[in-house]
DNA sequence: ACCTGAACACCGTTCAAGT
DNA sequence: ACCTGAACACCGTTCAAGT
């Protein structure tokens, strides 16, 4: 095979092209359509080339799910401060962590489900659990500074409640089972509907 | 092919046994390792067989996910019943009904995936919407019974919120993100203070 | 009508060989 | 060190042929 001087037989950076061809892939394809030769080829390479920088597809699969939580803490944390200065401090914060949370979601749905898949938790690579546990840890801190004085056991059965409210909702929701027919704008209202009814719940058993 | 009495040709009930070895393979792989010839070759027929019963392996999945969300309402409706006679009727129902749901997803953790998926949603055969759509009306009924008095909006935005709770939380305990190393039995402790604080908000919000 | 076996175009992974 | 091309054992789907 011919090879110009644009395309030299080392890539040098596959590494990281693949990672962005795979999100891609993943998020036209689904986790069920999504290959490792179609990530080849389109980052350029032959199918074999990626085995030198992944170990297999599951190897790849659990990076993009490590890249995501990260991308997902990001998220809530730039929402959550976007949001500071309304009455409640804490409770915004609270709040504005479970937008940032639906909106990653939404906007990243494929990726979403891998991360929220028992696949991606069953070869959990020190990377990807790191990751998750990020996610975990700012919820509890936002319960944390919402009900300062509450008991260990109140707070780790809120940072339950709001993880398992946030996660209910917008998977619900990118799956068809919420609010088949409405607007964007309503399922919006909807979500910051039950984001409020939640905060209230940590506020009114907490306090 | 030499074949006994008992190995006809024709199998009879071949769509029923890929029934059953799909939901077992489902189970034992998970939904990457869930293969149609794999199916086949568990029901004793040759790899082409399931076409005559399935159009694709998608068909195939479509079944097991909307036979899963039947018995799904049947294990709401169970759990429901047999808990009936505490304090609240209703509140028992609607907390009955949680409990039945979490209990389904984790005695069926692939297949409760499945139903969870995107994929599972995109080909929806009239089965599986049917059968999805028993669930949310499940729960839609038992917020009914505890505030019959609220507002339509209350009622949906609450059945949201039921929704999302408990889906929610055996979603995230499935996947690990939530009490890593805790007991079985500590586990369902959290599962029943989460669906009890729901409840709560639930009367509160809707009373 | 229902099922088989061969065929086709895929797939993940391995490995000698190339640069 | 990084990548290729061939090879292997799979896979979903199709289709002529068998019963």
């Amino acid at each position: 095979m011919e090879r110009s001087k644009t395309q030299p037989y080392h890539h040098g950076q596959l590494r990281e092209a693949l990672v962005t061809s795979g999100r891609a892939l993943l998020e036209e394809k689904g986790i069920r359509g999504f290959t490792l030769r179609e990530c080849a080829r389109r980052a350029g390479v032959s199918h074999a080339a990626p085995a030198y920088h992944f170990a297999s597809i599951d190897d790849l699969l659990a990076e993009l799910a490590a890249r995501g939580f990260d991308e997902l803490a990001a998220a809530m944390t730039a929402e959550a401060d976007r949001v500071k200065g309304a009455e409640d401090a804490a409770t915004g914060r609270l709040v504005g962590q479970g937008v940032g949370y639906m909106a990653f979601a939404a906007g990243n749905p494929a990726l979403f489900q891998l991360m929220s898949s028992r696949e991606a938790n069953r070869l959990d690579t020190p990377a990807l659990a790191a990751a998750a546990d990020k996610v975990r840890s700012l919820h509890a801190a936002a319960v944390e500074a919402v009900i300062p004085h509450a008991s260990g056991e109140i707070k780790q059965r809120m940072a339950d409640f709001v993880g398992a409210s946030v996660h209910g909702f917008i998977s619900l929701l990118l799956d068809g089972q919420i609010g088949g027919k409405d607007s964007s704008r309503a399922l919006k209202a909807r979500g910051l509907s039950l984001l409020s009814a939640m905060a209230e719940t940590v506020i009114r058993t907490g306090g």
